[in-house]
DNA sequence: CATAAAACCTACAAACTAAGTAGGGTATGC
DNA sequence: GCATACCCTACTTAGTTTGTAGGTTTTATG
């Protein structure tokens, strides 16, 4: 399951996707919009920024905002900075591969194998799916240009 | 990542699939055959067991036994059971369903759907895949048949 | 029937991880 | 130069996973 700052973490960069003409936004205006402790999102957006998400602006008028085109965020990027890695096992992980402890020979466990096409099936759709797809896209603003 | 206990899970059930010739089998030759704890493993088989899956013999000659044909018993039901929900949201798990504390509406969020793919990808593997597929199929007793 | 073997059961302990909190440091705008 | 708001480190709390302890019940066997 997704942690809860995983999904923190969807919630907060939707909010500055679909507020993206506001410029910087305080993480308070985010925290108290999607009901999250100010703190813990406060380290949240910071691990998105050391990733190269998100940027930021100190002092008054300072406030976090999106530093990419939320079509160039994949969910697959977020979930594996803040949930860990998307493999069920660890000799199966792209980014975070370690060698089974037990496993003895992994060309032949058929656990393995398994396991990839699990993974391969996850990330068919997480790598292909981004920020852009999590936007309403039926908000008051939209409506406004017409 | 799958938990210690599902791994454990699937080895014994595996010896046990490669060993059905034996009958019952001993915790103890199971558990120093795959290097678990005894007490520990102890615990899996009984869950094993009250889900219809193993069969068991108490007392002297005694032991576990599946009761089901390797075949017949996939990954996802040994997932589910010893590790939980394959899906990655309460929201869209199959077989622990739970309204998602924040989300206001499942029709309209645009989270839900992608999920809902995820879970389906997963399955699609794990559904199809049962204890028959895990088995090796080289064993020294499948060349003695020759 | 006595004994030993082996599963059954409950409860607890230790280790680890996730979630949240505290408090001060640093840059910025006015 | 002061208020603002992000930056950073460390800590606490709560929950889960992993493993242990110790006794109970059932069964084969001499």
């Amino acid at each position: 399951m997704l942690s809860k700052k995983t999904k923190y973490a969807f919630h907060a960069l939707t909010y500055l996707a679909e507020n993206q003409e506001k410029g910087a936004v305080l993480i308070q205006e985010i925290a108290s919009s999607k009901n999250i402790s100010h703190k813990f999102l406060e380290n949240i957006l910071l691990e998105l920024k050391k990733a190269g998400i998100l940027g930021s602006k100190k002092g008054k008028g300072g406030g976090y905002y999106l530093i990419k085109k939320p079509e160039e965020i994949t969910l697959a990027k977020i979930i594996r900075l803040l949930n860990g890695p998307i493999a069920w096992l660890p000799c199966v992980s792209l980014n975070y591969y370690e060698k089974c402890a037990d496993c003895v020979d992994e060309a032949t466990c058929n656990m393995h194998l398994i396991m990839c096409q699990v993974r391969d099936q996850t990330l068919a759709v997480v790598e292909n799916k981004t920020l852009s797809d999590l936007i309403s896209k039926t908000t008051d603003k939209q409506y406004l240009k017409y």
